[in-house]
DNA sequence: CAAAAATAAACGAACGTTCTTTTATTTAAA
DNA sequence: TTTAAATAAAAGAACGTTCGTTTATTTTTG
């Protein structure tokens, strides 16, 4: 019996990210995708039933990375201001490190496939920010609000900075920004002035 | 010489934003709009060079709607509180008002096409509310911080919040959310606290 | 040799776009 | 006032291409 050669399936999911996010899901073609990854088109279709399947897994394979590294030397009881800080800190570094992987989550994030798949997408993530949240409240270091206003509150401006940082043209009329480890600093005390009673 | 049916044109948008909202830009086919919009696909191509320009067209118009809606009532020259007031409400109005063409930009902003656009895209938008906030900051009502930072502190948990609203499931393992008048304003108080010295 | 992996070639369907024709409306000569 | 030429809008059918997927076959390795 021959055995799977799994770099095939690597370079299928890395082609595919690479595509989607270069010319976005119109751009993703099957056959172009087996070209690129040097690989018969039938190839693909013994790894994922089909093309949306193939969307789906990269999406899941995806969003347990980034929870995982979010969530790397991330504790529930933390304290509100060092949980923030770590959190803020995993969040940027990952975006960073891996910008592709960063701009299809956020293709993903705001095309149809997001509600499509969300049903079915258990991540470890929304209840060990959930605990977090309701510990840092009951401890009085964090005002009493929704879980849906912290969130917006707490990472909407990472993820913006963090867009403004891999936009190549920054805003229009505006130079190009770049976020450096300080301004992330500086930006994070803002964000905990607001939060903080 | 036979007259254009303006009426043919707004329908094809309409549907096209229609259209890509519900299957993103992957179900956006000339065939299927044609249908959609009760007209032959060759006409079309009467209003539109080609199904990239359609889409860029599309942007366009909804860009310059959006910054007239949010610039509404504003003025550079207002006090920093105000300001802020009056764009978060100017801009909630809009994307509750047109939830479509909101998704629509949303998707939009995250594409492929938005760098691509980008560059030819002159909304009177940007130079606003730069000179807001340097009047701001001048006055110092405002702390001293660069445009990119303020934008995401600003404005990012709006949208963030708006999202969640419009989210039919909200976050995976809380409830729905329903974003009202009143969580509006705490949010808005909370940015507030963040960005005045 | 058995069996799964991998392929090349091919399928019908759908794609974006164009070609050709028809329809509606204006213009202006009769 | 009638009517025919002129013209752009609009339609329908068709173009060649590419799409997602499958079938039939070959290759590889336990």
């Amino acid at each position: 019996m021959r055995l799977r050669d799994e770099t095939k399936e690597r370079t299928i999911r890395e082609k595919a990210i690479e595509m989607i996010v270069r010319e976005g899901f119109d751009g993703l073609s099957m056959q172009k995708l087996a070209k690129a990854a040097g690989v018969s088109p039938a190839t693909i279709y013994i790894y994922f039933q089909d093309r949306e399947d193939l969307i789906r897994q990269i999406y899941y394979e995806e969003m347990l990375a980034m929870s995982a590294e979010t969530l790397a030397g991330f504790d529930p009881g933390m304290h509100f201001e060092e949980g923030m800080r770590v959190q803020w800190m995993n969040r940027a570094r990952y975006c960073l490190k891996y910008p592709m992987r960063m701009h299809f989550m956020e293709q993903m994030r705001h095309s149809p496939f997001h509600e499509k798949f969300q049903g079915d997408a258990r991540n470890p993530f929304s209840v060990a920010m959930k605990t977090f949240v309701l510990n840092a409240i009951e401890r009085k270091e964090l005002i009493q609000l929704p879980l849906e206003v912290y969130w917006s509150v707490a990472y909407a401006p990472l993820y913006q900075l963090i867009k403004f940082h891999q936009s190549k043209t920054g805003m229009p009329g505006w130079g190009k920004f770049v976020l450096d480890e300080k301004t992330l600093e500086k930006t994070l005390e803002l964000v905990l002035k607001a939060l903080k009673p």
